[in-house]
DNA sequence: TCCCGGTAACAGGAACATACTGTACCCGCT
DNA sequence: AGCGGGTACAGTATGTTCCTGTTACCGGGA
């Protein structure tokens, strides 16, 4: 009937709104982070709203559901922990200073925000049946499966084993920090983050050596415009 | 006044009834088991109490709340786990066939129970802010940490990483199978248990090396009884 | 010895209270 | 027209209370 073009909008009065949807999603999010940061992990949703300066049922109007709105916070903290460790994997280098970096910097931020990182574990998004700890660490482990499977390449090795390898270094990590957070002993946050390295490498050079790569950990990366030279 | 010995029961009638509420949980577990394979990871409080065959309230009788009954839940499948992983630590043997069977029966039970690890990974304890898949795996890196420890004592090592490593452990081969299950790609699971099982010697080989212990991954570990022999 | 009322502890369930989630609808503003 | 705000309400899951059996043990009396 009437003419509904997607390609631009029909009104004046429509475009003033765009995009607003997503901003109030933003103003959510924020205000979720806040809440949880100040009422503990198990902030309720009316909470939240109440930080957000809105009543509960103002929240459907953005969100589907609860399990959208944590989502929305899963995907927010996805941004965060990749915005810290992106300078340690993307500034080149030699491998074990990214991996003692991106290390440092996982620790620091867990550490950091312990609320968040227990409100992740303990709320599920039942839609698709994964918690959010889940996700954030399958969108880590997808960043590192890139990141892997460019540096195969440049050696013409096999990429196929990239996922699994990125997979396993994340819960390597990820397993060994939440327990240092509960249970620190006599460990210093540093100490774990070189011993949480020296691991790490041990796993890719046996991953590389399985596709006849070998790598010295203290000699940089190749670039991809630059000529590579495999050391033994 | 009146003898009341904690020895003996005062009267029958009482004693009747002695270890009632352990097999009345139990049998509650069992019904939640069954439950979850029929009705899949989503099953509720109602379903798994008609598959014990009871009113939903019994339940109440016998678990403080929903998150006890998960607890149960997720102790009983700790020991189902354990009792998988067993045979493979406790036959002694070469680190790597250890390892490597261990590995193979946890990949295997997971492929088998995919429904009962999703139910676990999407029901949170809200008690103690964990979820309990965390639970799970915190007991089977518990029981890993005093292998460890054993074994570490055996070559005269400190044994402050253990904890660490087992952890680290634990999370490597979770993470890389739980990818897996949900995505195999073209990766079959005996594969998949090679890999992590080279993986996980590398790491305990990375940390015995830094406690100045080198051992060959193909021959027998040393028996508490037995003069020991560290190989270079 | 056997029967019999009494009793302790469990079995089962209905009714109720509470909390969280999500929807419907109403009004106001620009 | 379209968004902003909120109250009232429905649906569902979670616990609690209370009432009614049921079973096996106990002690006493014929």
């Amino acid at each position: 009937m009437t003419s509904s073009p997607a390609t631009r909008p029909t009104d004046g009065r429509a475009a003033r709104w765009a995009g607003q949807r997503e901003r109030r999603r933003r103003e959510f999010v924020d205000a979720a982070l806040r809440a949880i940061a100040s009422h503990g992990p198990e902030v309720s949703t009316e909470q939240i709203a109440e930080e957000a300066g809105l009543g509960r049922t103002r929240l459907y109007k953005y969100f589907a559901d609860a399990a959208d709105l944590q989502g929305g916070i899963a995907d927010r903290v996805t941004e965060l922990i990749t915005a810290e460790l992106a300078p340690a994997l993307n500034a080149g280098g030699t491998p074990m200073r990214m991996i003692r970096t991106a290390i440092d910097a996982h620790t620091r931020w867990l550490a950091e925000h312990g609320n968040l990182y227990r409100y992740l574990t303990m709320h599920s998004l039942s839609a698709h049946g994964r918690d959010a700890v889940t996700d954030v660490k399958t969108a880590i482990a997808r960043n590192l499966t890139v990141l892997f499977e460019r540096n195969l390449e440049l050696f013409g090795a096999s990429t196929r084993l990239a996922e699994p390898v990125a997979f396993g270094v994340v819960g390597l990590v990820e397993s060994s920090t939440a327990r240092w957070l509960e249970n620190p002993g006599d460990l210093g946050r540093h100490e774990l983050a070189d011993l949480l390295a020296t691991w790490v490498w041990r796993l890719l050079d046996a991953a590389l050596r399985a596709q006849g790569v070998e790598l010295d950990p203290d000699l940089p990366l190749p670039v991809p415009g630059e000529p590579l030279a495999t050391r033994g």
